[in-house]
DNA sequence: CTTTCATATGTTTGTCTGTTCATATGTTCA
DNA sequence: TGAACATATGAACAGACAAACATATGAAAG
């Protein structure tokens, strides 16, 4: 599948997956498969507050699984890429199965 | 893509994320993609003491990722479903992409 | 320029979790 | 049955991390 001798490789894996396996981050990312919001809709959205929600949303950035886009005094944040909504999608298909 | 309302399914979601998001159970799981190993082949495998390598096949088989046969002595685990090796492929696309 | 709104950042706290050590369980074979 | 081997389990410790609170930064409008 890859070259399990670069170990690297596991690492940085790992680290993906991890972005997956918080449920505030996982709300997070679902939320904008329907398209790009601000923070505080998201704080609105989740329920939680804004702090949280931006601590989430600097460690998604820093993962490069979500893209920022300022406009007045808002940030709009959106899917980095199609693999974000990839991921999830299978894993819903796992999860959903007998 | 799934039914939001449905908490649940986000809390599944991240615990099967989190099967995938340490190192240790990313290669304990990308040594069994080549076929069934033993507890003391994947100790070996991985330079890690049995114990470490038992206690993550013991949470890998609780999140049904791996199941066990045993043969005289040993117990031998292997991937439970195709699934696994689709999360950890697409993760590895991501993950290689520039 | 100052107030207000939106977001970010620093810090602390409580919880979760991976590893290790020690020991128990269970299986085989003499 | 008992010794030897393979794996599992329990407890304890250390490191990681998400949430909350307080505060700082930055943009816009008057």
């Amino acid at each position: 599948m890859f070259d399990a001798n670069n170990e690297d490789i596991i690492y940085d894996l790992a680290d993906l997956f991890k972005m997956f396996a918080d449920s505030t981050r996982l709300r997070i990312l679902y939320a904008l498969t329907d398209g790009e919001k601000n923070v505080g809709e998201l704080a609105e959205n989740l329920s939680m507050n804004q702090s949280a929600i931006s601590h989430q949303l600097s460690t998604l950035k820093a993962a490069k699984l979500v893209k920022a886009r300022r406009d007045k005094k808002s940030m709009y944040y959106s899917l980095a890429d199609d693999h974000v909504e990839s991921i999830i999608k299978i894993g819903v298909e796992h999860v959903l199965e007998p």
